[in-house]
DNA sequence: CTCGGTTTGTTCTCACGTTCACAAACTCCT
DNA sequence: AGGAGTTTGTGAACGTGAGAACAAACCGAG
């Protein structure tokens, strides 16, 4: 028996699909919000700033939730979405590297909204040891073992400087983490199975560079 | 005449391309820090997470900067690699919207160490404009642009809640400001000629979880 | 019930990005 | 000088993603 739940989620989203789900999710509170019950792909493209060709496709992919000669009901494609994604669950997070970069995460209202709870904030000075941050205290980074039992983690966000990274990252594979979010400017490897996202601030600004110099050159040709 | 000037740059890189570059470009700076004088494509390739083929294809868009049977001179390949992204030269960046995460790109080391100049910090709270972040002193929104128009900045950050962040596009675009790095959680809309970058930290975490909530539910079957 | 208008879901085609595989080119050793 | 060993740069195959276009399906009016 092969058999899956009764709501059978599809085999496989392509990645590109994947990663424009929360655009949509947003677009989507952002409509009910607003007051809107029901939308076309037209609108909720508009709003998530893509192509409606490329928003119906991607919909496909998740099942058959519009309705012909009519659009989507917002609330009920927003709850499938957020069911695909896994954001109607909760996701404790533990932040390791509390300068401003992790401050600015703890705070972060983004996640909280989207059933991401932060359970632990890590720095390994002593001198922040005592600082409360977004309501909860930073702690000695040598306590993760224990928060990730404790609590379940299964997402860790690093926020460290760029040579303590590949370091933090080993430390929570080997607690059995398998999701590193990585602020730090740094490549870090780790064993198949973990999934590493990065996201790096000053590689967005690099590619703005790129283009604005092109632009420039452009003009004086 | 169609001239160029002398080091005449390749017409088009492809996008992904681009996207890589600054990432090689870190990896050169760290190799060159470790003393490094040449490297292998395999190397490089290592160090900047990709795959070597990848690697030489994306370096061959810019030129033919290695040596068959040698490999690249780390400190040669970086400088042209920063010159093509256009790091040599100096831009002069506007932050609008001081907050947490505004506290922490204007710390944040990795702009100004290539080539990026927070020139000012702005901020439509009047409560925060006797603040000094990172050196430079908060100031009125509306100074935008007299700023611009001084130091002639091209680059704008948007680091505000969503709700201000069109409002703020539509004056940066108006000052003359043609690259935007959006890290307020909405779609902002801009004339063609204007490029928009976006980073949201949230949606990062929720393609993790996506993968997350995958890996679990395969256990589970 | 039928017909016109509307909007989704899907198929098809094209463009882009990735990877393989290998010839060209270089160094070093004999 | 010549040949073995390396490594780059690139042509060609492959896979993935984007967009156009259209049939299927739904609503509402008459």
């Amino acid at each position: 028996m092969t058999a899956r739940t009764s709501t059978e989620s599809a085999r496989d989203i392509p990645e590109a699909t994947v990663a424009r789900l929360p655009v949509y999710l947003r677009a989507l509170t952002t409509l009910s919000e607003q007051g809107t019950s029901t939308c076309s792909s037209e609108e909720l493209a508009a709003a998530a700033g893509v192509n409606s060709a490329k928003l119906r496709k991607d919909l496909s992919y998740l099942g058959s939730y519009g309705t012909r000669g009519v659009g989507y009901d917002v609330d009920y494609l927003r709850y499938q979405i957020a069911r695909e994604i896994g954001v109607t669950q909760d996701w404790p997070v533990v932040i390791v590297g509390i300068g401003n970069l992790g401050h600015a995460l703890a705070n972060y209202s983004g996640f909280r909204s989207r059933g991401f709870r932060v359970v632990a904030l890590l720095d390994a000075d002593p001198e922040r040891h005592d600082e409360v941050v977004a309501g909860v205290d930073v702690r000695p980074f040598d306590d993760l073992e224990q928060i990730v039992r404790d609590s379940g983690v299964a997402i860790g966000v690093i926020a460290t400087p760029a040579l303590a990274a590949q370091d933090v990252a080993d430390r929570m594979v080997a607690c059995g983490i398998t999701s590193i979010l990585n602020f730090a400017p740094s490549v870090i490897s780790v064993p198949a199975g973990v999934d590493v996202r990065k996201v790096d601030l000053s590689i967005e600004l690099q590619i703005l560079a790129y283009h604005e110099q092109r632009k420039a050159q452009g003009e004086s040709a």
